[in-house]
DNA sequence: ACCCATGTTCTTTG
DNA sequence: TCAAAGAACATGGG
């Protein structure tokens, strides 16, 4: 379930169990995952020491001792687990790495296979190759404003575009749009300062929310709209409507639609259609 | 059996 | 060139 908290709870699952570990084998299960072939990968892996972590948005990097880094991106179904022997090794784990020392093993675990692995010179260069944005817990109100008012597409897509601010999901970007109150298909270029310093906001309080709970979303606090998302509440068989509804009005129903593309969860009291996008 | 899915990237269409 | 929709990817789970 890797967003930015999921990510930010695996970084730091690395960082206590591999920093200051050496890597003593690459143990590739897929290569489907890998987008540096597997000789490159285990050349620029083996007898290198880990001497540290960190992250933009949705990456996780892995500092290795000679500057560069390993890059994980978790896709949609991406996790990381530890291990120590081989018939434990948790089920879809594509990638291990062999840590000298602790003995243990670290898993890349992806069962859909959309999650990525590969080398890069540094994680700057990895940001500018990808052209990923500023990442969403440092930008600051005034780029947000100034990244999202000069572009004329709906709000929800630019909130999901990386290279914008680095990140957020699909279920954040409507919790976020929910708390700051304001539609996902808004324009970009009709946000008010006020309602882009709004969603600022909420991003971080969103973002530390979860990532306090270590992206528990069941623990969330009950105002979060993410406890209407079905797969908190599973539809009842024969059921076609697993909707609840709004934590600020008891008796409005949260409606599930599609923006591009991707599921919406929206409190229609809350969250007015704007003009422009009335059907 | 069918439909949906937390992400990214490419293609198509307007 | 931009915007938006759709598809593709690979697979498990409801």
């Amino acid at each position: 379930m890797p967003e930015l908290p999921e990510v930010e709870t695996y970084r730091r699952f690395i960082d206590e169990l591999a920093v200051g570990q050496t890597i003593a084998a690459v143990q590739v299960n897929d290569a489907h995952v890998l987008a540096t072939p597997e000789d490159q990968l285990r050349a620029g892996l083996l007898g290198r020491t880990i001497t540290g972590t960190s992250r933009l948005g949705k990456n996780c990097f892995l500092e290795l001792d000679n500057g560069r880094v390993l890059v994980l991106h978790f896709g949609m179904t991406g996790d990381v687990g530890a291990y120590r022997d081989a018939p434990d090794a948790p089920r879809f784990t594509r990638v291990a790495l062999h840590l000298q020392g602790s003995g243990l093993r670290l898993a890349f675990i992806d069962p859909r296979k959309f999650g990525r692995i590969r080398l890069a010179e540094s994680a700057a260069a990895h940001k500018q190759a990808k052209k990923i944005g500023p990442d969403a817990l440092q930008i600051t109100a005034a780029e947000l404003h100034q990244k999202l008012s000069r572009r004329k597409t709906l709000l929800k897509p630019l909130l999901l575009d990386q290279g914008i601010t680095a990140g957020l999901g699909n279920w954040i970007v409507d919790e976020v749009l929910f708390q700051a109150k304001i539609h996902p298909e808004r324009l970009g270029s009709s946000l008010t300062e006020q309602e882009s310093g709004a969603l600022h906001s909420a991003v971080q309080t969103v973002l530390n929310t979860a990532i306090s709970q270590e992206a528990n979303y069941r623990h969330f606090p009950a105002s979060f709209l993410i406890h209407a998302r079905e797969w908190d509440t599973p539809a009842m068989p024969g059921s076609t409507d697993a909707h609840t509804f709004c934590p600020r009005h008891a008796k409005v129903k949260i409606e599930k639609y599609y923006v591009g593309g991707r599921a919406t969860y929206i409190c229609p009291k809350c969250q007015p259609t704007p003009v422009s996008a009335a059907s």
